[in-house]
DNA sequence: TTAATTTACTATCAATTTAGTAGGAATAAA
DNA sequence: TTTATTCCTACTAAATTGATAGTAAATTAA
C-alpha cells in the first residue's frame, strides 16, 4: 500500500515548479539537481504532467517546464491519479463499472469504498500551494 | 497504491471464521471453498494469522482454525498491518525513526504524516464484528 | 496400531510492477 | 551553426505479487 516514486517525486516536481514561479521556463535538468532525482527518470514522469496539459513546455535553448495554473488551482489528488494511474486502494473500484462477482454481497466492499472516498476527499483537499507554504497536515482530518 | 489480496484475503478469512464461530476448528478447505481463494495460498496468509495468536489451529483430524478472540475485538487495522506488513503510504514512514535525508525541510512530509494517521484510523476503526454485520461505510468520515 | 485428516514448513516460479538507464531525433534560440 | 533543451522509443535489473508443489508433523478415530 504505497504510494510509488512516480507520485511522490511529480508532486515534488510540482512544489519546485511553484517554488521557482517567475514565468520562465524551468529547465528539467535544474529540478533534477534541487530535487536530487535522475533527470532521467524525471523526464518520464514530467512527460506524463505535460501531456495532460498540468504543464507548459518549451524545447531547446531557453526552454523547460512552467506550471500552466496558479499553484493553488493544482490538487495534490489531481497530480497522483495521474502519475499513479488510479488512487483506488483496490482494483475492483477503478473504473465506472465494478465488474467482481462477489460485489453485490461483498462483506468488504463498503469499506473499501469507504476508504477510497477518504483518500480521494483527503488529496483532492490539498494544493501545491498549501504545500508550498507549509501546512501542517499531522493533525487535520481528525475521524 | 493498492491493498494487496494478502490483505483483502485475510480480512475476508477473518469474517467467514466469524460467520462460522461454533466453537468448532473450521478446516482451511472449507474456507477456501467458501470464498473461492486457493486452499495453498490462502495457507500462507493464515499462518501469519496463527503465529501472532490472532487465530487458534489444530493439526489432525477435527483440526483447523477458530477466532481467538470475539469479532469485536479485531479491529482491521491490525489485521492489515500484519499481512500488509505495514499501512505507511510512504517507506520514510516505516518503523520508528526517519531517517530520510530531506526530512528535516520535505514539504511532503507533514501530507504523507497526515494520511497515515488517517489510514490507520479509519482502519483501526472498524472490527471484523461491523463487517459481518454489515454496517456501510461510503458515507462515513466526511472530511 | 494404522489410516485419514489437517496444519506447518520449505522451496520454487511466472507475471507484473517499479525504478530506473540509454541513445538519439526534433526544436528553438543565440 | 552551435548549444540547449524537450520528446520519443527501447531496454533492463530488481522487487513484489500471487500463486503452486511436495512433504513433514500432529492429531484423532477406527
Amino acid at each position: 500500500m504505497k504510494i510509488s516514486t512516480k507520485g511522490r517525486y511529480a508532486v515534488r516536481l510540482m512544489i519546485d515548479l511553484a517554488e521557482h514561479n517567475h514565468g520562465e521556463f524551468i529547465p528539467l535538468m535544474d529540478i533534477a539537481k534541487r530535487q536530487e532525482i535522475s533527470e532521467k527518470y524525471l523526464e518520464s514522469i514530467v512527460s506524463v504532467l505535460s501531456k495532460s496539459n498540468l504543464l507548459i513546455s518549451l524545447r531547446g535553448k531557453g526552454g523547460g517546464y512552467k506550471l500552466a495554473k496558479n499553484p493553488e488551482d493544482y490538487t495534490v489528488g489531481s497530480i497522483l491519479r495521474l502519475t499513479e494511474g488510479s488512487l483506488a486502494p483496490v482494483s475492483c473500484l477503478e473504473g465506472e463499472v465494478n465488474d467482481c462477482t462477489r460485489a453485490c454481497h461483498c462483506r468488504t466492499l463498503p469499506m473499501w469504498e469507504g476508504f477510497n472516498k477518504l483518500i480521494n476527499d483527503y488529496f483532492d483537499g490539498i494544493t501545491i500551494a498549501d504545500l508550498v507554504s507549509g501546512s501542517d497536515y499531522s493533525d487535520d482530518y481528525i475521524i
